[in-house]
RNA sequence: GGGCGGUUAGCUCAGUUGGUAGAGCGCCUGCUUUACACGCAGGAUGCCGGGAGUUCGAGUCUCUCACCGCCCACCA
């Protein structure tokens, strides 16, 4: 047995066995297998991505689940790639080629898109090598790009399709315009920034009414020059009169009419509202009841247009603000000004405020899309972890809005419409068979040409669960493939995507698939530093996971993650935490040597079921029960309570005392208990190694060579040990335990007591308990070590007083200290165990002579209460008696 | 405005069907105990945010108040 060094190295486990893994095949799904597959879905991080916290959180989560299944025996599928991230991708490289002076409109399309790809082909694989260092085992040869052709032919075939339903329509609307990026966005694309702006009133005057005026409010004084009406709320009283009449807009002199509607709040402002239909929300809805003009004055960069009076033309909007509060100010039509909080919406990509804009853009009929998903989420087709989760899905997607899926992009999937010149849309394949269409549609060839625009990124991942295993292909492999691994088993994600992603997943995989896209959406959560703020490039506190990786090892930053996952709460990442997490590793690693200075070993022919020796016997019941154990935290997405679990029994079961406990039988003279130590210890450290490595693969697998029988190969390719109840014996259990609790007592008693360290004790037991007769001889040698005393005997008789007494559960024993040790120590020892038990019993004796509790809790509940009491009682006589031996003293 | 989550040991947090309050880190006291000082042994620390209710019994269920955080909508 080669020899371990004293710590363990992470960094040389880490560049090893990664290659190993992957060159075994242990990743790839396995379609031919007999057996059943698990399947997860990899969120496809951005191409431009670097590793964060998050991904590491998420990935640690989904290659534990995968590692877990495997070692189960199933044919797993982590099926990886990337989102092309159409605006992300397209700043980075515009970004790229401002350094070197170049814009994008002087490349033009095409020159452009190559650029992208070149920047793809050369730095879009960072954040895949990133997952590499993390340990994550997704079947990278199934690597996918949402911009692949396959995956690219699915998304138009998605297109064409939902077009022909109606599902996909072209429409003018408002959209939320970034006047920076030149792009419509979607709803969710918006963000909301508080913001500390102004209020001003203005004054419109009544047209025909000398010196009268309506006062509306505004925080957007450069919009006035697009009003084309004044509303105010049919009840208003203030403003009856004036309903039907109109005003004059000031500095521009058109004609508004003043209408009633219920939109106008009777508490708000002056109860008067400007309104701008073709530049906000709300008052495009009013407009359009009230047949309103609608007055585009912005351009694409929400600078002013020729709708409005020379003088503010081609300003920028903040600068027009100014020049109108100006102006209204000249001519005294500010009536007051007040400072105001409020919401602006902001792209969230951009930074900018967002321009509510008039443009044709295309929508997806999400209305329509999400009935069938909120029933499979009702019917639990897909279910929801935590559970609170589906009522914000519900919420959301019972209320959806048309999806606006056009960019004013370059970098995407474009749009497969043609227009002819009249404007008639022909939406197809390709170009060829557009031109097909047009020239039956028209009975003549024409001139088509296709919609500039390209799709919304979330289009093309929607489809993600089926576009990555080949559909639309027709080919026989890929609809096997499809056939096997649909729908997923679960998806892991964050929260801040249910509405981008996990929706649209939904709304894709229903209705082309016919079925949910997967059983489970497990919602991990945001993590956060030690102080539960957000990471963030400003507030400075990112921790880079690739730092913790260099500095404490890649298992231990996965073992921290994976602890702090507990469902449904955020994860506060605490280095701290981290180092204890890699001092484990270190536990485990020196456990690990332990055991091979000793010479323990697989043996080819041992079998747990025939041991002798009772520790033995126990730790093996151990590691089995620690297996199931495991089964159902994982099974719940409990990966916390996984964490806590494995660390406990290694920590504090195998090490503290197995470990312990072995040394005497290690180094015994008997042959066979010596044979079948080391055949039980290298048995329980292989089976620890093998429970271990989903959380900490790398550590592990190192340890997995020495551990390991000729014919295992790789730990990544093992499977989890067997639960064999027969394998659990309580008796042995019941034995060890009493031993352990023996031992502890008197640890205690020498800690308290101010035994000197070195000083040697004999024991006298009266009425062991579980450790019966020759029993506790067996026993002699663990306790004489642990405990470090000279002898352990059962007492002839009554136990002779001048002694110190330890009372577990019927066992008395008695510790011949009266000279070392200081009396008074032990006697305060004694009087406030027995007080403590005291408050117990009283508690207790309470609660038992309730005759509404008698009658009322379950019978086994009063039994245990009964016992309970009388277990405390009578330890509480036999701690008295020992008080009373004490004083004889 | 609507919804969700949180408030448990000094800190960060577990506590899944109501039935003796837990972990890690930190703290205190000992320890060259030949796997490990990234260690070993022992110890201290909690009216489980306030109030009310249901129950034989509440950290756990209900209501309410307070504070913190998040999401959605709106903000003329």
């Amino acid at each position: 047995m080669t020899e371990l060094d004293k710590n363990y190295s992470p960094e040389r486990a880490e560049t090893t066995h990664y290659e190993r893994w992957e060159a075994s095949g242990a990743f790839s799904a396995d379609p031919g297998s007999e057996q059943e597959p698990y399947t997860i879905m990899m969120p496809p991080p951005n191409v431009t991505g670097s590793l964060h916290m998050g991904h590491a959180l998420t990935f640690t989560i989904q290659d534990v689940l995968i590692r877990y299944h495997r070692m189960l025996g199933r044919d797993t599928l982590w099926q990886p790639g990337t989102d092309h991230a159409g605006i992300a991708t397209q700043m980075v490289v515009e970004r790229q080629l401002a350094e070197q002076e170049i814009k994008r409109v002087d490349l033009g399309r095409e020159a452009f898109v190559e650029k992208v790809w070149e920047w793809k082909e050369r730095s879009g694989g960072t954040i895949t090598r990133q997952l590499r260092r993390l340990g994550a085992s997704p079947d990278w040869p199934r690597e996918r790009f949402t911009m692949d052709e396959g995956l690219s032919n699915a998304v138009r075939k998605v297109f064409i399709e939902l077009h022909r339903q109606g599902l996909i329509y072209r429409d003018k609307r408002l959209v939320n315009w970034d006047p920076k990026l030149h792009t419509a966005i979607s709803d969710l694309e918006v963000q909301q920034v508080e913001v500390k702006g102004r209020l001003w009133h203005f004054r419109y005057p009544l047209e025909g009414r000398e010196g009268e005026y309506i006062v509306v409010a505004t925080t957007r004084p450069e919009t006035m020059l697009g009003d084309s009406g004044v509303a105010v709320h049919p009840e208003d009283a203030r403003y009856t009169e004036v309903v039907g009449a109109c005003c004059v807009l000031p500095l521009v002199g058109r004609r508004l009419p003043i209408v009633a509607d219920e939109y106008p709040d009777l508490e708000a402002g002056s109860g008067a509202v400007k309104m701008t239909p073709a530049h906000d929300f709300n008052d495009y809805e009013v407009g359009r009841r009230h047949d309103l003009e609608l007055i585009n004055i912005f351009d694409r960069d929400a600078c002013l247009n020729d709708n409005v009076p020379e003088k503010y033309r081609g300003m920028d909007r903040y600068t027009a603000r100014q020049a109108v509060v100006e102006d209204m100010e000249a001519l005294g039509l500010v009536e007051k000004v007040e400072d105001h909080v409020h919401s602006v919406p902001h792209g969230d990509r951009s930074g900018v405020a967002i321009e509510p804009w008039l443009t044709d853009q295309w929508y997806v009929d999400a209305k329509t899309l999400a009935k069938p998903c909120i029933e499979a989420v009702e019917q639990g087709r897909t279910a929801f972890v935590p559970k609170q989760w589906e009522n914000t899905f519900f919420a959301w997607m019972r209320d959806i809005q048309p999806w606006c899926i056009s960019r004013q992009l370059w970098w995407g999937h474009r749009i497969p419409a043609w227009y002819a010149p009249d404007g008639t849309i022909f939406v197809a394949e390709d170009e060829a068979a557009a031109l097909q269409a047009a020239e039956r549609h028209f009975g003549e060839a024409v001139v088509l040409e296709q919609d500039p625009d390209v799709l919304d990124t979330w289009f093309s991942s929607a489809l993600w669960p089926f576009s990555t295993l080949g559909w639309p292909s027709e080919a026989a492999e890929e609809q096997r493939f499809l056939q096997r691994y649909y729908p997923g088993d679960v998806l892991v994600t964050g929260f801040d995507i249910i509405f981008f992603w996990v929706a649209r997943m939904m709304m894709m995989g229903l209705h082309f698939m016919g079925e949910v896209p997967f059983r489970h959406v497990y919602i991990h959560a945001l993590v956060r530093d030690q102080h539960g703020q957000k990471m963030s490039k400003s507030k400075g506190n990112i921790i880079d996971p690739l730092d913790i990786i260099d500095e404490y090892g890649c298992d231990a930053l996965r073992f921290t993650l994976a602890a702090l996952a507990v469902p449904g709460r955020d994860v506060k990442l605490d280095p701290a935490r981290i180092a204890g997490y890699r001092n484990f590793a270190t536990k485990l690693w020196n456990a690990a040597r332990f055991c091979l200075m000793n010479g323990a070993a697989v043996a080819p022919d041992y079998d747990p079921g025939a041991n002798r020796q009772v520790l033995n016997r126990w730790i093996v019941g151990k590691v089995l029960e620690t297996r199931r154990e495991l089964d159902s935290a994982l099974g719940a997405y409990r990966l916390n309570d996984a964490a806590a679990l494995l660390y406990h029994f290694v920590w504090n079961q195998f090490c503290d005392w197995y470990i312990e406990f072995a040394k005497p039988l290690l180094d015994s003279d008997d042959p066979g208990a010596q044979a079948e130590t080391r055949a039980t210890m290298g048995w329980a450290m292989n089976n620890l190694l093998r429970l271990l490595h989903p959380f900490m693969p790398y550590i592990t697998e190192e340890l997995w060579a020495r551990f390991k029988q000729d014919s295992d190969g790789l730990l990544i390719s093992a499977l989890l040990p067997d639960f064999d109840a027969g394998l659990v014996d309580a008796d042995a259990a019941a034995e060890m335990d009493w031993v352990i609790r023996l031992i502890g007592e008197v640890r205690a008693v020498r800690s308290e007591a101010n035994v000197p360290p070195a000083a040697k004790i004999d024991l006298l037991v009266k009425d062991a308990g579980p450790v019966t007769g020759g029993r506790l001889t067996a026993h002699a040698s663990l306790i004489q070590r642990l405990a470090r005393t000279s002898g352990v005997e059962l007492a002839p008789g009554d136990l002779p007083p001048g002694t110190v007494q330890i009372v577990i559960d019927e066992a008395t024993v008695a510790l011949p200290l009266a000279d070392v040790i200081d009396i008074s120590a032990e006697r305060a020892r004694l009087e406030k165990e027995i007080d403590k038990l005291a408050g117990e019993v009283a508690k207790l004796e309470k609660k038992l002579s309730n005759p509404q509790f008698l009658a009322k809790a379950p019978p086994e509940v009063v039994n245990e209460q009964k016992t309970r009491r009388d277990d405390a009682t009578a330890t509480i006589d036999r701690l008295e008696a020992a008080l009373g031996r004490l004083r004889a003293a």
